[in-house]
DNA sequence: CCGTCTAGGGAAACCGGTTGACTGAAACTT
DNA sequence: AAGTTTCAGTCAACCGGTTTCCCTAGACGG
């Protein structure tokens, strides 16, 4: 009855199958610099398999094999968007034979406790950096003591190791649903400067919109949270100088968050939605189907661009050259009950 | 110009301070079965310091030491009340010189992968439970190998090692506040049976709705999402028969999404919040206030949860005797304008 | 029949910390 | 003055893998 559920070594597993450390390392790890009987190769998996045997994951690292882990820092976990991504890319990590963690790094505030804990304590192989921006503390520890890396959704530019998706795409499909509904004026709430998609879809935003001769296309920039939302509907619903209407009958948000705050703005100054003003977000999630009305989104491949990034960061630590991914999946209208034509119901 | 930004070993630190790995390992662990003389001591942070020293976490692990990390299990990441919690844990772990991961644990899919990948293969210490449920196979496997741990937010009765909020007290503060304003009839939204918080939080409706003598205290169970809020919500305002008006004047949920959910239902049958039915969620999170009408709440004390888990834990791999935790921080009432005397504006 | 080659596998040196046993010198006792 | 403590730190054996180099036996070639 001395139960001992210590966790099974190597040398056990060697001791079970009859032949040595170096042997049952050599066969799990599938090294073919090793010539093993078939016979040989079945007893070692079958006394792991028996004993339940796990590799100390620190052994490993210390022997200067890798961890088998990869970090992926988020700016913000409270922004559901990440969470998806999160969770593309552990479930890719996982049939990758790695381990995703999950640190949240405050725009920067605590990217170099991370990097600390996490890549100088020689915790994980590598890096999914979504939470990059110019200047951002990270990109100096990185350049001063190198560890594998991608970029994902926010790219550094120049760096060759950025994972995206169709950003721009999302602001075209976004328009042209708006412009086929008869609307000519269309706002923009974007994303704080210098983040890479708020970028992207800003500049996809004004040029689509003068390539379908929108009469205007106003944009103003905010942080990504239901409060920036409002505060550049306000700005974007103004009326002009002597005027009494709003100078745009829809507005296109960077952000579901901004989506959120932008309706509470609308609604705030008296005004419909649709009716009034049609209202389109970004990243399509459960909760925009329960608000009042219903969220029209473009849905992005979130889950897809944590898999890809997973999958480049994976292929550089294994010695693959590294370069720009974009993600195939083409971003989606979900159409719900927040965009109609102007001045109709839906 | 061969730069070396290779990281600094113990040897290294040593070789500079003049001293052996020995003194340095101890010193810089702050053990006191070791005299050193002030001024060495000093030398060898010095040291430390001047070289970016960071012990490697899996020799650590390796040497029979700890790893200075923990796990934190959560059922679902899109939950926000969730993000509040790890980063609480993270935190505190912080500054008790511990590093605080983040697994998701899609209600016991994943526990065994995540119990292998972190406990198994020695990359963490203890673990912090947060997606506990009766006969999940996390149970087993961590009576089949012992790890330090314990559960928050769901409990697992008399397991000795529960650190909970006094969730019981939200429903009465809820309760309390909805009677104040003259409703007599109020439903619950609860979540799934046997989850510790929910069926706490049911109860305690229940004993306090007698208490205060309300004429009819309905309660449905659904999941914690926005589907089961718009499930459980039509099933309690479903008139009675040959009845036409709802047999309740008021909803308190389990969770934010059921009241999300909930408003999205009460809209769908043509009713108005909170003139014909008053809304009170749980947990207080930006979003809540650009609803609409903006939420009541019960803001609980999920941070200091997060934080006290992990206070718990660490004295518990630190050889202190474990006991249940109750949050002191008290629920708090959030009032907004989903709620209002029964046929009344806010 | 002897030498060489190759398949199959083992021995041991690491990796970077931690830890308990141990030592040399100084200070204190008696 | 010799023995005993205390102080201040060192030595070396681990921890559990990985990897390089080496060995051995049989096959094969000449």
């Amino acid at each position: 009855m001395p139960e001992q559920p210590v966790r099974a070594r190597l040398v056990d597993v060697a001791e079970r199958a009859g032949v040595s450390k170096a042997t049952v390392s050599k066969v799990l790890n599938g090294r073919q610099d090793l010539s093993v009987r078939p016979e040989t190769r079945r007893r070692v998996h079958e006394a792991a398999e028996a004993l339940g045997y796990r590799p100390h994951s620190g052994a490993r690292a210390l022997a200067g094999a890798s961890t088998h882990a990869l970090a992926l820092l988020v700016p913000a976990l409270n922004n559901p968007t990440y969470v998806t991504i999160a969770r593309g890319a552990y479930q890719r990590a996982r049939e990758l034979g790695y381990l995703s963690l999950l640190a949240e790094d405050f725009d920067g505030q605590e990217a170099d406790e991370s990097f600390n804990d996490l890549v100088q304590e020689g915790r994980v192989d590598g890096l999914l950096i979504a939470s990059a921006r110019p200047s951002h503390p990270l990109l100096d520890a990185l350049s001063r003591s190198p560890v594998p890396h991608v970029f994902l959704n926010r790219s550094v530019e120049g760096s060759g190791r950025n994972v995206t998706m169709d950003v721009a795409r999302s602001s075209v499909t976004a328009l042209d649903h708006l412009h086929s509904l008869g609307h000519r004026a269309v706002g923009h709430i974007a994303g704080p400067p210098g983040i890479t998609p708020s970028e992207v879809r800003k500049e996809a935003f004004l040029r689509h919109a003068e390539e379908l001769g929108l009469s205007a296309a106003p944009v103003a920039s905010g942080d990504f949270t239901e409060d920036g939302g409002v505060a550049c509907a306000l700005e974007l619903l103004r009326p002009a100088d002597g005027g009494t209407r709003p100078p745009v009958t829809a507005l296109y948000t960077s952000s579901l968050a901004q989506a959120i705050g932008a309706m509470a703005a609308v609604r705030h100054l008296g005004l419909r939605i649709p009716e009034d003003v049609s209202v389109v977000g970004n990243d399509d999630l459960p909760v925009v189907a329960h608000l009042s009305p219903p969220l029209t989104t473009v849905a992005m491949p979130l889950y897809e661009l944590g898999a890809a990034a997973v999958e480049a960061l994976v292929a550089a630590i294994q010695g693959a050259p590294l370069g720009d991914v974009v993600v195939p999946t083409e971003p989606c209208l979900m159409l719900r009950r927040s965009t109609a034509r102007p001045g109709e119901r839906p």
